[in-house]
RNA sequence: GGGGAGAUUCCCGAGUGGCCAAAGGGAACAGACUGUAAAUCUGUCGGCUCCGCCUUCGAAGGUUCGAAUCCUUCUCUCCCCA
């Protein structure tokens, strides 16, 4: 199989910009780049199929290009965007582009072969002066066509939201990047979300107006779940690559509990699981479907690559730990390193002697907003100690329960953790 | 500028003097079932020292034994006409 069918196959082409690129891409030795927009401090796992497409094309043999938005990055896409965005400071943007690099890192190849680069636009962006970027670039572009993008015009529709000349602006910009990178690294295809299809025309519009080599690009499909909702948010928020915003066991049981009916895809598309182990899994979910074979690659794919083999293992054990039985000898390490990420509250040992009713440690450690919620979690046999439940209202949690020198593990409802320190 | 409608507990939305911490739905949270899933069913869903008390119905005052409900002023939202 080619490469380029192998992206059909895997669903990570939703559409290029001419047919002559394909046999460009099954033959390698192309350059090319991907816009990251700083806008945190970290990616997420939305973006995570953009990282794979791109790791695969390298495999061929293509030199990948990470473009850091540090000037763009100031003015902000409209695309997408009900409103006009905030504008970051420079050394937020500085931080966030470091962020932002530190994790491209893990995915692609930065030595030898067809290498991987990162590159600021800033970079060029700060030299030029307005005028000379309004004679050499604005003069190709028509506003009446930039009034018609999608992105601008729904602004333009909404009522007052509007658009500032700035981010108006935007599309020359990244138009721009596409020339200079061609000038400056050979690069000669763009890829991206499938919003960013106009952008990329642009660029590749500006390119052939200046004279370049012809200039591809490549959109990414939106990656959707099954019941219609967002891909890439948990009840907590979104779910970020980096261990500091989403701890490594969130990240595992983010996966893991993806819909049979997504499994499969997300396989496809993030990870670079040979086809046939996929075409396996595919039917194991169909005929064992409470085994989770899929689920389970996929979280331990992504963790691993993201998070690294060690982290992985970790989370393993902690997931085994956390739905195993009850919870009893730990030792201090182990336990740390399981409910590093769960909330935890430091208390006084004398309360713990004293007998500490489970109502306030509930209350205190967070996993009830108000004593009433907690008496009602108690009733309700929601509320676990060590993994045991404990229906008894006015429980007095006692020096023999801890499970290691100073630990206490409660539980409310099936997976929601909470660690007592006492000191 | 003129006329009309409205602001209720996370959201939608009932309630027009006591039976209102406020119907119903949604969300959320627990329990059962299960696959750490979905669907379903059950329960909870302002706070507390919880058979009682305290604070809530846009804001501030007032009437009343008693107000989310009546009156006054204010703030904001929406609709129609010019």
């Amino acid at each position: 199989m080619t490469l380029s069918q192998e992206l059909f196959e895997r669903g990570l082409i939703e559409k290029t910009t001419s047919e002559e690129l394909l046999p460009k891409l099954d033959q390698g030795g192309l350059t090319f780049y991907v816009g990251f927009d700083p806008t945190a401090d970290s990616l997420h796992v939305g973006q995570l199929a953009v990282f794979n497409l791109m790791a695969l094309l390298q495999a061929q043999g293509h030199s990948p290009v990470g473009l850091m938005g540090g000037a763009t990055g100031m003015i902000g896409d409209p695309g997408g965007k009900s409103q006009e965005r905030n504008l970051l400071s420079e050394a937020q943007l500085q931080e966030n582009i470091q962020g932002i690099a530190a994790q491209i890192h893990r995915f692609l190849a930065f030595e030898g072969g067809p290498k991987a680069r990162i590159v600021n636009n800033y970079d060029w962006f700060k030299g030029i002066g307005f005028i000379s970027f309004l004679r050499d670039i604005g003069k190709h572009f028509s506003v009446n066509q930039m009034i018609q993008r999608d992105s601008v015009k729904s602004r333009l529709e909404r009522e007052g939201a509007g658009i500032s000349y700035t981010e108006f602006s935007y599309m020359l910009l990244q138009a721009y990047d596409f020339v200079v990178l061609f000038q400056n690294h050979g690069v000669t295809l763009q890829l991206g979300g499938a919003d960013q299809w106009g952008n990329i025309v642009s660029g590749i519009d500006l390119g052939r107006r200046l004279g370049t080599a012809p200039l591809y690009g490549l959109t990414l499909p939106l990656i959707t779940k099954g019941d219609g909702q967002k891909f890439g948010k948990s009840e907590s928020g979104t779910v970020w690559l980096s261990p500091e915003k989403t701890s490594p066991y969130e990240f595992y049981q983010f996966f893991l509990n993806q819909a049979d009916e997504d499994v499969v895809r997300f396989l496809k598309v993030l990870t670079q699981v040979p086809l046939a182990e996929i075409k396996e899994l595919e039917a194991q979910v169909l005929a064992e479907p409470h085994k989770r074979a899929a689920q389970k690659r996929l979280a331990e794919d992504l963790t691993r690559r993201v998070h690294g083999p060690e982290a992985l293992a970790k989370v393993q054990r902690a997931s085994k730990m956390l739905f195993g039985e009850k919870i009893s000898d730990l030792d201090e390490a182990l336990i740390t390193q399981i409910f590093k990420d769960v909330p935890s509250v430091q208390l006084e040992r004398a309360r713990l002697e004293a007998g500490l009713p489970l109502i306030d440690a509930l209350f205190e450690v967070g996993a009830a907003k108000s004593k009433g919620e907690a008496r009602k979690l108690i009733q309700q046999g929601g509320a676990y100690v060590n993994n045991e439940p404990q229906k008894e209202l006015e429980f007095l949690l006692r020096p023999e329960h801890l499970v290691s020198v100073r630990h206490l593990v409660l539980r409310t409802g099936k997976k929601n953790y909470a660690l007592l320190e006492f000191s």
